[in-house]
Parts: C-alpha cells; sequence; structure tokens
DNA sequence: CTGAAAGCGCTAACAG
DNA sequence: CTGTTAGCGCTTTCAG
C-alpha cells in the first residue's frame, strides 16, 4: 500500500474541512449543491478513491462478504460463485472467496476469523467432513448474518438456500424404474452431509413405493477420491446382481461410472441406465448423452446473495430462518 | 459489524498496556516469554481476534489479494482459483474475487478502485474486449504489484504467467496434419486477446510449414454466444471443401462442435479430427474421446500467486518482468 | 450549510 | 522488557 491523496489533501485544496469532504462525497442533504459539485469535480481529476479500512474501522461495516465453500473445480460452485459475484457487484460489496477443501478444521478456522469483522455476512456450503454445525454460533452471536446454500445443514434453523434433493431424486428413481431399471443403485458421498441424505432418501422412498418391481437395490458409497471411486463402481458392476441403474449423486461420479462401463463394456442404457446430478455443458455431448439432475446452481448463488444483503440490510425485520428451495430439472438424454 | 472484544479490552483484563499486548500478540522479540503466554492464553479464552481493518489502515497492507477475471464458468477459472487460494491460504492473504464478464469497463473499473489501498496486490486475466492495457498503469504508478496470468497483454513489460500457446497450438495442428488432416481450421475467439492471436499463429506457422501438404485452410472466428457457435461451425461445416481438421482455440467450443457432427453426421475422426483446449474430465468420456490441449491450470493459478506474493513481499529485488511459460500436454485421444 | 474534534482498533516510534 | 503516545484515513456528532 503506499499513500493515496486521502480526504485531507481533498480538502485542503478546496480550502474546505474535511468533514464537509466527507459528507459532500457521501451525498449529504446537509451541503450545498455547489460545494458538492466542486469536491466530487476535484476528487475525480485527482482520482481520489477513499481508503475503504478507514471506512470500515470508522463504520464497523466492511462491504464484504465471505463465500466459504469446499470445493471450486465442480461446476456448481463456478456457477453459484458466478451468481454470487453478479449480486454482489450490484449492490457495491466485495466478495472473499475461501475453500475449505471439504476439510471442518479449515471450515472452523475460516468462520472464527469472520468474527473479527472482516465480513458483513457469510454464504456457507458446508464441508463433507463437517458434522455438527455448532462452529457458526459463533458468527450469530456477533449478529454477523449467514445464508447456507446448496450444501445446506438440517439441524439448524437458519437461512438455507438448497434444491428439492430428496423430490427430484424420488422422481428421478421413479422414471429409472419406469423405465425399466429393477436393480437401481444410489452412488453415495459424505454421509455428514445432509444433501446427501436428502437425495438418497429421496431414492429410498422410490424403493419403497415401488418395492414389488424391484428386485434388489443398494446404496453404494464412494469416496472423496475419484480413482477409488473407479474401483467401487467396478467392482459393484462385477458383482451378481449387479445394478441396471444408477444415480449418481454428485457430478464427478460421472466420469468413473462411464469409464467402468466403457471398460467392462456395458452397454448404456441397455444394460445400465445413468443418472446423474451435473451441471455439465457436455453433458448433451456423451457418449450417450447423459440424462442429468441439473441444479439451478447460478440461481442458488443469486438467491443466497439476495437473501444475504436482505439479512445484511436490515436485520430486525428479516426472517432468521427462511428457506428457499429452487427445484432442479431432471433433464432426460440417451442415458436413461 | 458488532463490536468485539478488542484489544483494550485485553489489555485491562491483564493489566498491561495496549501497546506491550500488541507486541505480544506479534510476537515481538522485546516481550517476555511470561507475558506471551498470559496474553496469548488470554486472547484465546475471549476469542480476541484482531480487527484487520484497523491493522491495514495502520500499517497500509491489506493482507489480501485481488483476482480479476472473465468467467469463472470454464473450467480453466475454477482450476486456477483453487491454486491461488491455496497460496494464499498458506501465506495467510485473503483473497477477493472479481468478475469482468469479458466488459473493458468493468475491468478498468474494477482496477480503479484497487488504488484505494484495498488490496496488496493484484492477479488479471484480461477480458476478451480489453484492447489496450494502459488501465493498467495506475496501479504501477502506486506500486502495486501485478501479475497476469493465462490472459496476458504481449504490449506490456510486466510479470506474466502463461502457457506455450504458440507452441502447443503448433503441435496440435502438426499432429492434425500428419494424421492425414489436409483441410485444417482454426476457431478463433477475440481477436483482441493475445492468447488467441498466440494460439492462431502456431496454427498458421503449421500451415506455413506443411503448406505443400495443405489443400486449404482456415481461421473460423466464433462468438461468446454458444448458439451463434453452433450455427457458425454448422454452416463452416457445409461448405464445400469444410474442415477435416479443427482446433477449437477454448473449451466451451467443444459442445457446439460435438453437436454439429451429431447433428450432420460427421465421423469423427473419420471425416473430421478434433482437437480442443480444455481441462474438462469429462474429455475422456465424450464419444469419441476428445484430443485436449490441457492448460496447466491449477499450477498457473498457483505460480502466478507464487509470483506475485514474491513481488508483494520483497518489491525491489524482484524482477517487474518475468514471464513464466508453464507448458501445455496434448493429450492425445480418439476424436484424432 | 460548514467546521472542529473525537475516535473506530490497531501499530510503531520512542521513552523509560 | 513495558508503557505512552501519536497517528493511519475516515465518519459523525455537535457547535457555530
Amino acid at each position: 500500500m503506499i499513500e493515496n491523496t486521502n480526504i485531507r489533501a481533498l480538502a485542503k485544496a478546496l480550502n474546505l474541512s474535511i468533514g464537509t469532504v466527507s459528507k459532500a462525497l457521501r451525498n449529504s442533504h446537509e451541503i450545498s449543491a455547489q460545494t458538492k459539485e466542486k469536491v466530487i469535480a476535484l476528487a475525480k481529476e485527482l482520482n481520489y478513491i477513499p481508503n475503504p479500512y478507514a471506512s470500515s474501522l470508522r463504520r464497523k461495516k466492511s462491504n464484504t462478504i465471505g463465500v466459504v465453500i469446499p470445493e471450486v473445480a465442480d461446476s456448481f460452485f463456478s456457477h453459484a460463485i458466478k451468481g454470487i459475484e453478479l449480486i454482489a457487484q450490484k449492490k457495491g460489496y466485495h466478495v472473499l472467496v475461501y475453500l475449505t477443501y471439504e476439510s471442518f478444521g479449515k471450515e472452523e478456522a475460516i468462520l472464527k476469523e469472520f468474527n473479527s469483522g472482516r465480513v458483513d455476512g457469510v454464504l456457507l456450503s458446508l464441508a463433507s467432513e463437517t458434522a455438527k454445525s455448532n462452529h457458526i454460533d459463533s458468527l450469530a452471536s456477533k449478529d454477523i448474518p449467514l445464508v447456507f446454500f446448496d450444501r445446506v445443514p438440517d439441524d439448524k434453523d437458519t437461512c438455507k438456500v438448497s434444491t428439492n434433493d430428496f423430490e427430484i431424486c424420488f422422481d428421478a428413481t421413479n422414471y429409472l424404474i419406469e423405465k425399466g431399471c429393477r436393480r437401481p443403485a444410489y452412488l453415495s458421498i459424505s454421509k455428514h452431509l445432509s444433501i446427501n441424505r436428502k437425495r438418497m432418501e429421496g431414492f429410498k422412498k422410490s424403493i419403497e413405493k415401488n418395492k414389488d418391481k424391484i428386485k434388489n437395490s443398494q446404496i453404494i458409497q464412494c469416496s472423496n477420491d475419484n480413482t477409488k471411486n473407479y474401483e467401487i463402481i467396478k467392482k459393484a458392476m462385477q458383482r451378481r446382481n449387479s445394478p441396471d441403474g444408477i444415480i449418481a449423486s454428485v457430478e464427478k461420479l460421472t466420469t468413473p461410472v462411464y469409464l467402468v462401463c466403457k471398460d467392462l463394456n456395458i452397454a448404456i442404457p441397455q444394460k445400465l441406465k445413468v443418472i446423474s446430478f451435473s451441471n455439465l455443458e457436455t453433458a448433451v455431448i456423451l457418449n450417450p448423452s447423459l440424462t442429468t439432475i441439473t441444479q439451478p446452481a447460478f440461481e442458488m448463488g443469486k438467491k443466497a446473495a439476495e437473501l444475504l444483503f436482505k439479512l445484511i440490510e436490515k436485520k430486525k425485520q428479516q426472517q432468521k430462518n427462511e428457506h428457499v428451495i429452487i427445484p432442479s430439472t431432471l433433464t432426460i438424454r440417451e442415458s436413461t
């Protein structure tokens, strides 16, 4: 940081007091139009930009939000960040991005630091390691608004933006069965994530509902490591009574599923029907094109940010536990 | 922002002066081990987190970097951000992310605001609209370090991290020709981007080198809008002497190319060989699997951040125009 | 309508 | 080794 033309320099040049200049710049009603004009003109000329940290310190307001997400290498979060940034930019807010790499410890540390007043609000999508969510209480006690998105907790009464994980997975499973699957499988990820539980419950509910049609069904527990997942899925497909339908609960499971089928010569959709949660643009050019549960990632990001700003702007009136659900869509393609 | 336990409260509780507490917390050598211990213990107990903005104001150092990118919905930037964030987290820095949406005006405005002292350094990947780069001069005049990555300018002597766009595209084109292509085409994006020019030049150089083998070659100008690109590519493929080999200069052109081929029944790789710049994990499960020029996105992000921190930490010694080139790799798959 | 002055929370001389 | 003090640049009473 290097010294800038500051408000004092402006004041001196204009023969005004610092206070007057400050008010003029913030367009205070108690300053004459003339003065405002002069001040603004010079500010522009000298390329004056107020020091945000001085302002933050004084006003106890950072005009910054923190976005804490597990990963960014998945297309869901790319799109979500885009939505968040869009709204933030519109509101004149700045966006700090933090990755937890699915680690609870990191998540905890990051949130803890937010108690410093660095941010006016937080958007959080839980790490898969995160089982309990009491690490968010300190934020609450400091009245720092928090909105969960996508990976929301279900044990807390907070603002959250999620998609209809249960219902869409229920629908998707029904669809698989309708298409003739008798041995459907659900590829599960972290058990801690309510998002995974909900999807899984949707799956189970459908199995239950269709139990007279179903021969067998299974939950296949996958890991965070995709090479392992390849092996896990391969084994599952080599067992007797291997699945004839798969619901992949996250985007990154698509690649191992397709690879296994290629390597084991399993025809999709004839031998195995596949549906994946995914926002991949390339779903349509896979072979066969992939039936996806498309999450409204961008919209969820936008909505979460909008909600957060509502909380930031008028904490009192706002409901502290609004839960917005933006539905996903099942896009049917050739893989089913 | 709500009032926190601040350094004054700590000092009072410990019967020490504010200055001593401050030094103890920053582990100053002029404070006794005993005192430090006491201070740190109480700080922990009270969950004391120093106000970063007060500190920034006083030290003229924000411990924050700004990352300015055109889009985040492309897998390149997802990976790059991951690399950046990794290094920043290690260094105890915070990362502000801004999207320009390919707009020069936005890019300019964002950089201008950085003159306020909000960030200690900037990582920039140019918007496709950006033709001139004098909007970065103000940063330079304030001595705010700047490192370009990926979309670097070539008219400036600055630090930049890029990949070997020219060479890899030269190699890729050679490979196409070697595989029998006689009518190769290059799908071009924004002409302003040096990255595109360099790739294009690599293409042309190869055409030149192989001119006795080539029947015809073309540069197909694409847009930012993928539905338009579909039409553009379709038209190109319907003309006489349509390409028998394509180099797609950016990832998002893959989908329209594959779709056109599907719709026009053009067999890849028999009738058309395709290579695309891409970091898509799904390249391997496309049909046919896609030969890609894989950019080291994560490594570029990391390297750019490392370079930036070197500049931030010791401005003097550091070369102000280091140009790091991290090579891309040509991964050959079935589409060629 | 404008100015004076206090202070946000922290750091860094400087003095002791 | 610890304390005192003067700000960083800005906002905001409160007076005039």
